[in-house]
DNA sequence: GCAACTTTGTTCCTGCGTTCACAAGCGGCT
DNA sequence: AGCCGCTTGTGAACGCAGGAACAAAGTTGC
């Protein structure tokens, strides 16, 4: 028997699921047992139709005329995205955001687990953050082997971004999350996610601008009819 | 005389001409005087076409034959993007993450100026962070009048994440960068942008064992029948 | 001066994501 | 038991981003 539903589920849909599942997971704290659609897309912030759509990917979850149990819908979204299941990652660059990371409690919540954090500097190593102790980059290929470490964080400067990708790739980390300011080319069958703070400032001022040229606060700059 | 060119630019498009800037400054560093979109393309992780139908939202800024001045377009981009502006900033919350994006200097670079860090804890009140002296979140709303500030970033615990937004907002900020793990609700007129840290890191995980399954190495997890 | 090569700018097209709108199904009320 | 209202799940249309192919334009060599 094969499984009538597409394995595929857009990249998008999955980014949401785990913002429902946040919600959800509050509500449940709240006491809530069940929720529709329309309460749930406005915490998020979407529109309910698409929150249907991308709970269909899993399967029917809701009851018509009731909405969902939160329980029920929180469990299958956990599944899907693999929440419990421990995953080993190892974060390299442990400067003021590589710090910051390492001790942000969001990830082990979510079966996030750092099992080595690696800096070049010989100030850095020894230092403990988070429970962990910063080791010397040297170990990195070792520890990734030891530990079966699937995903890499990378937080170094750009200058040496793509060699540390390089090696995390080359020790058989498949999942890279990068943070440094850099594009990097990585081997087929590695994923590589970029996260760049300063873009996203960027991102913000030029929207912020170009509202302010609609909204006609100063000479519209509308093209006339 | 008007500007034939329609005034809106995509949002994706905006994102990658901030990253097409940082190449362009490391090669105009580099002593580069003209670059051709295939090389400027694969420096930035793109398609080449793509590359040049973003450029060709800021107007014709090539030479046929011979590809792009590196010092032109650098300052083309550099122009539509705002950047040189300097832009007021207050940052919400010093924890691990406001005080690594306070001390990183990949902002100033891009005329992004912090005018006020702000915390509530008084142990933090008093500290020295990146320049700046953190201030009692009492007095946001008189920095952000005195300094009209434009955008607001948000670092703070997700608890007190939306008070600190409506204050923000009622403040006159229009623009806001979201790190807490909340989905705010804002006033018509504000941009709200977010980064989460823990649904890349989501996203990233079930892109991999998504790959796995893929490959047919062991059967995924099937919802048994 | 002319031809050939290189590279840009544009156009078409395909696919994806999002939104709207409606049929199907379930609980509650009479 | 039957009807009504509410909510889900899905199908269709719309808009948008991404990729490939092509024409225009400029340079280089002869």
């Amino acid at each position: 028997m094969i499984q009538p539903r597409p394995r595929t589920i857009p990249e998008a849909t999955v980014a949401r699921l785990a913002v429902y599942l946040r919600v959800l997971t509050a509500l449940a704290d709240g006491g809530r047992s069940t929720v529709s659609s329309g309460e749930l897309a406005a915490a998020a912030g979407v529109n309910p139709a698409g929150l249907r759509k991308d709970l269909s990917h899993l399967g029917p979850c809701g009851v018509r005329g009731v909405g969902y149990e939160v329980r029920t819908l929180s469990d299958r979204i956990s599944r899907v995205l693999g929440v419990g299941r421990s995953r080993a990652c190892v974060l390299v660059g442990i400067g003021n955001l590589g710090s910051a990371l390492a001790d942000y409690g969001g990830f082990g919540s979510r079966g996030f687990e750092f099992v080595g954090l690696f800096d070049a500097s010989p100030a850095r190593i020894g230092q403990r953050i988070g429970g962990h102790t910063v080791r010397s980059v040297e170990e990195l290929e070792d520890v990734v082997a030891a530990t079966q470490a699937s995903i890499g964080v990378i937080t170094t400067p750009a200058e040496v971004a793509q060699s540390v990708c390089d090696r995390l790739a080359a020790a058989g980390v498949k999942s890279i999350l990068n943070f440094a300011p850099v594009t990097l080319a990585v081997p087929a069958g590695v994923d590589v996610r970029k996260v760049d703070l300063s873009v996203e400032l960027q991102v913000l001022a030029f929207l912020g601008q170009q509202r302010l040229g609609r909204a006609g606060q100063l000479e519209p700059v509308e093209e006339p009819a």
